[in-house]
Order: structure tokens, then sequence, then C-alpha cells
RNA sequence: GGAGGGGUGCCCGAGUGGUUAAAGGGGACGGACUGUAAAUCCGUUGGCUUAGCCUACGUUGGUUCGAAUCCAACCCCCUCCA
């Protein structure tokens, strides 16, 4: 771990994201000795990343900042073809005008982590489809598909699944991998690229870009992978009930995101802080030390951290005040998450039934229905018994809001417009 | 192309004519306990104008008082053979 020379290495070990590295010593001395140039794919399978996706993007972010040079490279040509690893099924394929609309998205993800620019060390954005979609199909099977075993493609984890579970692999995915691994060269011969990073389950597909560049090239190429994250329980990471954890504010509002953060196992954290913070090790190692119901405090810290990477200080630290009024102060906090209604809808009556419903927090009425009978609904911090109650102007507090709760965490605050 | 097996709720999986909105498990949500944690325990888990009604067991028809269960055709998946 501490081995590494290079900054670039030892800020990454240091922090947890380095799962296999090929040839590390040599990669080490071309890190000390050069700038270096890496890349991370990215699918544009949706308009926006997610949580899943924030660990490689930190790993760029320390790219730049240890004196490197990262590419984001979008999978524009590839996400027309789709990466079999790990999924059992066919990944449906995405119409062109979508992709589009997508990367559109991931672009201003990216600007938040990452300076992009023309100057030396500035990162990149390119997109695959650049030079994918107008491959010759005869000239790319003789230049790159020579370089191929197909003896040896089948023994790649991700088809060798498929063909166990007698799973249907396309052609089409098939070649996922050889596409993937032409990137890798070409961004070498574009922008001098030597590294390829990504999740481990990555490392085969990388491995065949450094084999094809060595091949074609004869260039020497290194791959970099991170560790699967999963939660301490062994959940997925940035599932919750509500989908995804989505880094734009309009998906995932920054109070949503806050909490995200600040829901988090206990025995996650530390390494959460060193993955999704980029606050220095040794203040991280002072937080580690606390115990027991202290844990909370490293909790908001996260929380604040990572929501300001993504949403900003102001936004990260509004959060934490809403989170602090609310649930430890008891207040009503004007700034959760908010719902209009319409002023006359309420004073014809509104159902708090249907006005749980319109607030989201429910996906049904009769979800509401067996939610008031659990005792989990609450109205203005009252817990509703009566399903039949009606919502009215009465219900207003001072601040001129409804307050609807789901359990209690989850709070909605109907306003009348 | 031939022979056999199978498609059930968010997922896995039982169910072979009636009390089946469908066992069991997982996941999820709520409650209790806590620290807005984990573990544990309890409850809930198709929809609606909820003492009732509607929709649901691959699709479409049929038999029957009554079908997820029986029959026919079709679609899809798997196994073995060619």
């Amino acid at each position: 771990m501490s081995e590494y020379k290079s900054d670039f290495l030892r800020t990454l070990a240091s922090r947890g994201f380095i799962h296999q590295v090929s040839e590390p010593e040599a990669l080490d001395a071309l890190a000390q000795s050069e700038r270096i140039t890496a890349y991370i794919g990215f699918d544009c399978t949706a308009p926006s990343l997610h949580v899943g996706s924030l660990l490689p993007i930190m790993m760029l972010y320390w790219m730049q900042q240890t004196g490197h040079q990262p590419i984001a490279l979008m999978g524009g040509g590839t996400t027309r073809v789709g990466d079999p690893s790990g999924k059992d099924e066919t990944r449906q394929l995405l119409t062109e005008a979508q992709i589009e609309k997508n990367l559109v998205g991931l672009r201003a993800i990216f600007a938040k982590f990452l300076k992009f620019g023309d100057g030396p060390g500035d990162a990149i954005m390119s997109n695959n489809a650049d030079w994918l979609n107008t491959l010759n199909y005869i000239d790319f099977l003789r230049e790159v598909g020579r370089h191929f075993s197909i003896n040896r493609m089948l023994t790649f984890d991700s088809v060798k699944l498929r063909l166990e579970r007698q799973q249907e692999l396309s052609f089409l995915e098939f070649n996922y991998m050889i596409l993937q691994a032409y990137d890798f060269v070409e961004l070498h011969k574009r922008h001098g690229c030597v590294l390829q990073m990504g999740g481990s389950d990555q490392w085969g597909n990388i491995v065949n870009g450094i084999d094809l560049g060595r091949r074609m090239l004869g260039a020497q190429l290194f791959a970099l992978t991170s560790p699967l994250i999963t939660t301490s329980s062994g959940a997925k990471m940035g599932k919750t009930a509500q989908g995804a954890v989505w880094l734009d504010a309009n998906m995932v509002s920054p109070y949503d995101y806050w909490q995200f953060w600040r829901n988090t196992e206990d025995a996650d954290v530390v390494r959460f802080l060193k993955f999704f913070t980029v606050l220095p090790l040794d203040e991280i190692g002072r937080i580690a030390a606390l115990r027991g119901a202290e844990i909370n405090e490293a909790k908001k810290i996260l929380a604040t951290e990572a929501t300001a990477l993504v949403h900003g200080r102001e936004a990260a630290q509004r959060a934490e005040e809403t989170a602090r009024a609310t649930f430890e102060e008891g207040e009503l906090s004007t700034s959760l998450p908010t719902v209009d209604v319409k002023r006359a809808d309420l004073e014809n009556g509104l159902g708090v039934l249907a006005a749980n419903v319109q607030a989201g927090l429910v996906a049904s009425t009769s979800e509401a229905r067996r939610q008031i009978k659990g005792g989990g609904l609450k109205v203005n911090d009252e817990t509703v018994t009566d399903e039949r109650l009606v919502l009215t102007p009465k219900h207003l507090t001072a601040e001129g809001v409804i307050k609807l709760s789901l359990g209690k965490k989850r709070h909605v605050l109907l306003r009348p417009v």
C-alpha cells in the first residue's frame, strides 16, 4: 500500500480505491516521472449518474489533484452495444437520440469534479461514438479483430457465465469487449492515455485493451481497478426504497441526498469518508476515533462533505440545518421538501389518503391506508388514526404549511398555492 | 426439424378444479428497542369511491355452477437428439 512512491498511487491506495493494478512498480515509476493520462468509461444509459458512479469519478478527481490528466470517456458508441458483464439478460438498446440527451446530463456532473480545458493536466471529455460510429467493418476486422482469439474470449467471466447458464449472448454484445479494448488504443493514440481505471468487474475488459495496445502499437498500457463497494450489511450501494440516488438535484434533492449519507451504517462511515469526501486522511483519522452515539457526528460530516461536492457547500449546509431543526430540535423547518397543493382543493377538504399520495410519500391510497393502520403516517407530527381525516386550512401551521410524515425520517410539507 | 420440461405477485418459489389476492423465503416499508446505525422482535406487502367492488398466475379462446389448476391454439424459455 504505502510502498507507492507517486502521489497519485499513494493517494488512491491510502483512501482505499485500489483493488488490482497491473505492473504496479512500472506504473508507479511512470506516475512519478511524468504527467500521465488515464481514462474511465461511463455508459450513458441514464440521464444522470448515481452514487454508484461516484467512486470512479473520485478516482479521476484525485488523479487531477495529483497532477495528472483524467479523461472521462462517454460511451456514446458502446452504449449502443451494451456491456454483458455481470448481467444475465441482454440489455435494452437505446436510441441515438436518447443517448445524446443523456450525455448532456452527464457533462454537467463531471464539471463539478474536474477542471476541463485545453491546458496541460486539464481534464478531457471524450465520446467513443466519435470513432466507433464511423468504423469500417472490414478494416476493423483486419486491423483489430485479428488480434483477438475467440478461444481466449470464451474464457472470460462475462462470456463464460452466460454460456454456462445457457443464456443468450448475442454477437452484438460479444463484441463489446473488443470495442472497449479498441477505445483504450484509440485514446492512447489521440491523447497518450496509458491507464484505464474502472470497477473490479472491468478487469478483464481492461486487460484486453492492454493486450491490444501492445499488439497494435507496441505500447505499454496499465490497468487499475477499484473494489466493488457494498454496504457492510451486504446491500448494493446507492439504492434506496425510492430508487437510485441520483446526483442531479432535480432527481434527488440536496436534502434527500444529505439524508442518504446521514443514514450510512456505522461500519461504513470511515470507508465512505475516504471515498466520497476530500477531507484529508489525518482528519478522517480523528473522526474515526468517535465511538457509539458519537458516530452520528461523523455521519453528519460525511453527509455535509459529500453533499457539498455534488450540490455545493451552501446547499449542503442548508440540508444539514434543515435536518438539525427537524430531527434534533423537533421544529418545523420550512426548507424540508415541499409539494404544492391547490388552495381551492384544501378549502374543499383534502383527504389524508390523497394528500399523502400527492406528496409522494406513498404510492397508492391503499398503501396510505395500510400505513395509517400501522401507525406510520403523521400530520403535523400527530399520528393519523382515522383514514377518513380530511385536511383543511385549519391544519395549516403558523408557517402556512401542513407537514406530512411517513415513519420517522421522511417528511414533506404541503404548501397551498 | 424431432422428443421432453417449463412460463405464478418486486425477486426466488409452492400450489394440479372450490374457504386462493394465491404457502414459504428474500427484499421493501411501518412499529417497538436505539443513536435518523446495525442486530433483534412484531406488523404490512395488487388496486379502488374498502363491511363492498375490480384486476391478477405467458397470450387468446373453450369445458365447468366454479379454473392458476382441465382442453385447444399461439408466443417465449430450457433439456436431450439432429
